[in-house]
DNA sequence: TACAAATTCGAAATACTATTTCGAATTTCG
DNA sequence: CGAAATTCGAAATAGTATTTCGAATTTGTA
């Protein structure tokens, strides 16, 4: 339906020849953007179909004809989410120096994900309480194994290069403990954000302070016995990255 | 209301006198347990009012004498589940060693209640997602307070003693470490509740073994210098570290 | 025991909501 | 230009939470 669509808009000639797909496109944009932005404000669950289409100026006859379900949309904007993290995570994870501090980046992102994009994250949580248990694997599966092929063996690998290069402690189990490791910093990160003001109210503390020291605690439970210090400190105050 | 109501039902005498609220406690019962039960199995938000007055064998008109709404139906089984957590949790933390066993016995009763009930904190996962934001804090305080009245203090107090015993690192927080722990751990329980099966098929490991490894790397990261293996290969399965 | 209060039932009514249908009007394409 | 794609408007369907009310039943009490 959308395959040889998007190659650009060349030139002025081009441009006319395209416009039904170009159009479809921008509709779809306008629908998924409204919707996106109802949903951070109010949640999945409070936001009306009639709301989604009032929001971005379609009739309800046009918007079932771009998605075939509210669940449609919101899958579609889960769909965008993944994509975009997946990126900046595959790039923080660059580091060349060793194993920990590869995990260290990629938890640090998620970190400031929480303080920069809460709406986002909780967007995020709800979709995994209220959708993700029902809806049929192969279409999570199908979504994930776009993005990262093979988490599995790289999540392990990650851990065997870790234990290897001494950045981690040596009795890790590489099938388990970065799975382990993971889901509770998404898990604290999407609970931070589902609470929001609450928690900031009552612990007097910022949500993005509490998740960095989660993550710290767990970091020091990951490190090898050789590197005492090294990364421990007052690790994430932003000092100009080189 | 129902004030001096709940006393006791003394002899039969006195039954004869309370048998109106003794009706309205079973009713009451009939219905949460009802709801109770659906939730569980298909989750809060597809779960009908038809349903639960079905499920509970009353019309539709009895039920809102008991309950104003589907939402005072969730909060009332939340109120009553956190009820029961935090008793079960007190009684976990009464471990006399130290800190870091008080702390230790804590995070195992949530990796044991993920195993034994796992719907019920998907259904906790649920309620925080979807519900806890927009309701007023005063009633989410009203709630917990009643229930532990200074977790702060007390958290803090943990770290303290920890540190002061040894059986904790010493640059921790206290009035931030027990906080990001605590919520590192229920976060990472509540999302793999709400992945469920989903995680063990892909990741080929039971949740609980995965929130387990997430327990150790945490209580790693807590552990004081001094007790180096003391604790850690305890609970842990195999593994003789040594 | 007789009467008032509390409880339940049954059934219908209201007000939202998601989703569909269809024909007419407009725009794009070949 | 004529066919195809798109949008609109407006109304129709079906499922949902919640309310209302009078009749029937049970319980409390004088």
């Amino acid at each position: 339906m959308k395959q040889g669509a998007k190659t650009a808009k060349s030139r002025k000639i081009r441009k006319r020849a395209r416009t039904y797909d170009a159009h479809r496109e921008r509709q779809r944009r306008r629908i998924l953007d409204a919707a996106s932005d109802l949903f951070d404000r109010r949640g999945i669950d409070r936001v009306t179909m009639a709301e989604i289409t009032a929001a971005s100026g379609v009739q309800p006859s046009t918007m079932y004809q771009y998605f075939s379900s509210k669940d449609d949309v919101v899958w579609a904007i889960v769909g965008e989410l993944m994509q975009d993290k997946s990126g900046i995570a595959i790039e923080a994870m660059k580091d060349p120096r060793n194993a920990l501090a590869r995990i260290t980046a990629l938890l640090d992102m998620m970190a400031s994900d929480l303080s920069q994009n809460p709406e986002k994250v909780r967007f995020m949580a709800q979709f995994d309480a209220i959708y993700a248990r029902d809806w049929p694997v192969e279409r999570l599966l199908s979504l994930e194994s776009q993005i990262h092929p093979e988490p599995f063996q790289f999540f392990g690998e990650l851990i065997r290069d870790g234990i290897a290069d001494g950045s981690l402690r040596p009795d890790l189990d590489p099938d388990l403990t970065m799975h382990a490791v993971i889901n509770a910093v998404i898990g604290a990160q999407r609970r931070l954000a589902s609470l929001g003001s609450k928690v900031e109210t009552e612990y007097g503390k910022p949500i993005g302070e509490l998740l960095r020291e989660s993550i710290r605690v767990l970091l020091l439970g990951l490190r090898g016995p050789g590197n005492s210090t090294e990364l421990t400190g007052k690790s994430r105050t932003k000092k100009r990255s080189s």
